[in-house]
DNA sequence: TGACAATGTTACCGATCGGTACGTATACAT
DNA sequence: ATGTATACGTACCGATCGGTAACATTGTCA
């Protein structure tokens, strides 16, 4: 029978079983942590430290700090996505403005002190084994990322839609990267920029 | 006084005092390691162990495993303007072919299984703070990459150089990211073509 | 009131972390 | 042969790593 642990803090639905306190805590200081300064740079001990609570409250939720770490992405994945969504929403049947708007809200990002980029790419990096769980969760995150601007492309009327989706992804990485690198004035700052004129370079004539 | 200790294993020249060979051997080995497997994920103990040596002699050539990972970055900036290097003397005068032969370089390093992208990149991000030896190397390479893309990017006649250059470098690290995310078949293998789509939209007409 | 689930407390485990005190081997010059 | 310096090895340090056993406390709902 499998256990209770690792499950992904059902939202409240209502009046239903409300998940333990303990575990949405542990998992908000995690975040955190393992976003601004790496999984592997935090030990448990921290995290329970700043959440208040134990080491065993985070075993009980939680079978292992690799779980841990792959809920904070699963978690991450979510947030993703809502933003990634709202770009689109907010220009419908338009792909090409919902990519310069979803460009442009990331190059916002980059421009700020101690920026830490995609915390699915950090993850990646800091797990080289594809079959950790943190990587687990980091790599279905960007085949979706590539599904979805390939897609784009297509529609946008790309003459070749898949090196065009593929262009716009290694942009986005590289604002991800460039922008913890480089801080502020940073290369970063021009991705919607380099993004439009790649665009308008790879549309049928 | 000064120590010996964090030497830059001066290359033999000729019959003067030749460095310890501990050092390279613990050097080697550490660039092997820490480049696959990322510095945060190997212990000191691996290192001497796989090189052969022993702790103590570890830390008479070196004065930390921080600086340590400093050094290897060293080594790996060497390198990394040999390779930068040649693909621009192929190409005397021709910044744009210098480019490409830089990128389809980059793009067929990265279509190997387990590629683990650039050195350089992953160290910044397994150490966000700007203080840490091997980030100080990192950041610096990364400033002199950024230097030269922009100037080559002028010497192409861009119509704007510096955001040229800097999409240039985003596709890069795109690309340094993205092989290591997807290995085989991923986006980085159209870096180069890429590239030359958006050199070619981002020329004085 | 009783029962259960969630959390806390304390103390501990073996393994590994980065780093070092101190003795030994080798080579070379005198 | 003996001194001297340099390179190397054995053994160890305290701290921290991820993880657990056993038990006490709390809050909630029946």
């Amino acid at each position: 029978m499998p256990t209770d642990k690792n499950i992904e803090l059902t939202i409240s639905d209502g009046h239903a079983s409300a998940p333990p306190k303990a575990a949405k805590k542990i998992l908000d200081v995690a975040y955190d942590l393992f976003y601004r300064r790496g999984i592997r740079a935090i030990g448990v001990d921290e995290i329970v430290k700043r959440a208040g609570v134990t080491k065993p409250s985070l075993y009980r939720s939680f079978p292992s700090k690799d779980e841990l770490a792959a809920s904070y992405l699963r978690q991450y994945d979510r947030e993703y996505w809502e933003r990634f969504d709202e770009a689109v929403a907010a220009h419908p049947g338009d792909p090409r403005a919902q990519i310069k708007a979803f460009l442009t809200r990331i190059g916002k990002r980059t421009q700020v002190a101690d920026y830490r980029g995609c915390g699915m790419t950090n993850a990646a990096v800091e797990y080289p084994d594809h079959s950790h769980p943190a990587r687990v969760v980091s790599e279905a995150n960007k085949q979706e990322l590539r599904r979805r601007l390939r897609a784009m492309a297509a529609a946008m009327g790309a003459q070749d839609p898949d090196t065009l989706g593929d262009g716009l992804l290694l942009l986005i990485e590289g604002a991800y990267i460039s922008g913890q690198l480089f801080g502020l004035g940073g290369p970063a700052q021009a991705v919607a920029r380099n993004a439009d004129l790649l665009i308008e370079a790879s549309l049928k004539k």
